[in-house]
DNA sequence: ACAAATGTTATCAAATTTGATACCCTGGTC
DNA sequence: GACCAGGGTATCAAATTTGATAACATTTGT
């Protein structure tokens, strides 16, 4: 029998619908602020070129980027975020599985 | 040679930077209201039973499915909307060609 | 045609995000 | 140590979204 791996704990804990719950919305908004640092770098931007882009300030971008930023951003400023790494933004309903 | 199509004329169309530009954005948000009524409807909801569901009124659930809308939406909105109608929200930057 | 259900639009106050400014912190370099 | 680049945080006014209400329009069913 093999030890526990993260991903056992991961799936056996997402069994738990409280757990579920948390985990979608958290996901979400997690994998976004992933995707914005990960885009920017990247496109080899630091916070203050892309803010000269986006005609803002650094402190701005950066907490749009922050793991523990309160706020949810409007969608046409992640919009222009991706524009400006060279991206394109998708957004996708998919069905829950149950 | 067979008679032009729609797809013919979009992707001639596209060839333009500053109609692709449009293109763009226009598709992001267009789709997005594409997908909310779809999955409304695909839930078997009215506006009015959803708008109950994200305890809020129906003229509002309108305003956000409505195309000509103004409003660029939080993005906590969307999600919410997504979770009431069975659907996990998922956004990817997707590199532009080129 | 009528009534009921569903969706749309306008408007206002309340809540939230955004932009700007200022300031702090860390790592690296001199 | 002093300096700089890069990033983070707090705060305020300005801009925008959201919630609620009311009235109007459209569709559906009988």
């Amino acid at each position: 029998m093999k030890r526990p791996t993260f991903n056992d704990f991961k799936r056996k804990a997402l069994q738990k619908p409280e757990v579920k719950k948390e985990y979608v919305t958290l996901t979400a908004t997690y994998s976004l602020r992933k995707q914005l640092i990960e885009n920017r770098l990247k496109a080899g931007l630091t916070q203050e070129e892309l803010a000269k882009i986006l005609h803002t300030k650094k402190s701005n971008i950066s907490r749009l980027e922050s793991v523990n930023s309160k706020i949810s951003p409007k969608l046409s400023t992640i919009e222009e975020y991706a524009k400006a790494v060279g991206c394109k933004l998708e957004i996708h309903f998919v069905p829950h599985k149950n």
